[in-house]
DNA sequence: TTCATCTTGTAGCCATAGCTACATATTTTC
DNA sequence: GAAAATATGTAGCTATGGCTACAAGATGAA
């Protein structure tokens, strides 16, 4: 029988903090998992309020590559955690809570394609993995990717 | 009622390429969620071979911060990915493709960390982040970061 | 060797997030 | 104003990925 360590061995050998730190990485994100749709969903939303004057479902259908029935589901969820306004054959709207997290992933998802696209990443790539990666950079990696586009502005002024 | 611009009309103003862009964009992030797990799984799997041995399924579970069941249920589905071999009760092993996966995952993962490094973030929130943010990051964009980092290195270097 | 503990497995629950097929409402066209 | 086309809603299916509760195997100590 293929002999194993003990759990009293591992520890030892180990120390238990890093596990439980590793582990609380992984739960954390997949709690911006649960938030990411509702944030995708908010910011095309506003933006096509903003273009079309208005968001009809078959609108986000197309934009989110989903069908109908999908975005008429997530409504009705994203409708009890608050963040949008809907009535039956009508447009959507976002409430307050709704119009503030879209603006505030408006913002993050432009500062992640324009940190992007200061390391040389193409624009279609750049657009393409901010859509992923956007929902998972915390406060302070954020606020290194604005030091960092500030840095290389400096420098191209300075270099003119 | 409501005016509402028609499909047609939309189509002229926008054109119907720039969501269908977008839209495939949102397809590929769910394709990529559904490898996420495989890909942190494998890389767990090696990672507690090198260290412990062998990988145990209440291993797994501590690392990833899940139950033991969540674990099995996942496992049965590597099995059929054909990335794992298990059998009842005994430890985990990698076939020869999933020890594939976990190369270039752990690759990739310590590339996006010492990428956050370089800017200035520190060890714990970029070891966080990069837990999220590696499944989300293209060749072209992980060519990019270690194009930085060559870059950081050479600048040190020339400097001291 | 037996007993307690630890580990693994399974049954069955829930929520999310996708889908097709079909029904109904609305809008546009004729 | 009726018919056609479009948009929206709903029923019900699948798979994923969590969980608790319970059952059973494996291991280590007494
Ligand atoms: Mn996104
Ligand atoms: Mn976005
Ligand atoms: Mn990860
Ligand atoms: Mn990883």
């Amino acid at each position: 029988m293929a002999s194993r360590t003990t759990s009293k061995a591992r520890q030892v050998v180990a120390g238990a903090r890093p596990e439980t730190r590793q582990a609380e990485n992984f739960r954390q994100i997949r709690r911006e998992h649960a938030h990411e749709i509702a944030e995708d969903y908010v910011e095309a939303i506003a933006d096509l309020s903003a273009t079309l004057g208005e968001a009809r479902v078959v609108d986000l259908a197309r934009r989110l590559g989903v069908t109908h029935v999908t975005v008429n589901r997530t409504l009705a969820r994203l409708r009890e955690a608050g963040h949008v306004n809907t009535k039956p054959y009508r447009a959507i709207f976002l409430t307050e809570s709704g119009r503030k997290l879209a603006e505030e992933c408006k913002r993050r998802h432009q500062t992640v394609v324009a940190f992007l696209r200061s390391l040389d990443i193409s624009e279609k790539v750049a657009e393409k993995d901010a859509e992923g990666i956007e929902h998972h950079v915390s406060q302070e990696t954020l606020a290194a990717f604005v030091r960092h586009l500030a840095a290389a502005a400096a420098g191209i002024r300075s270099s003119r």
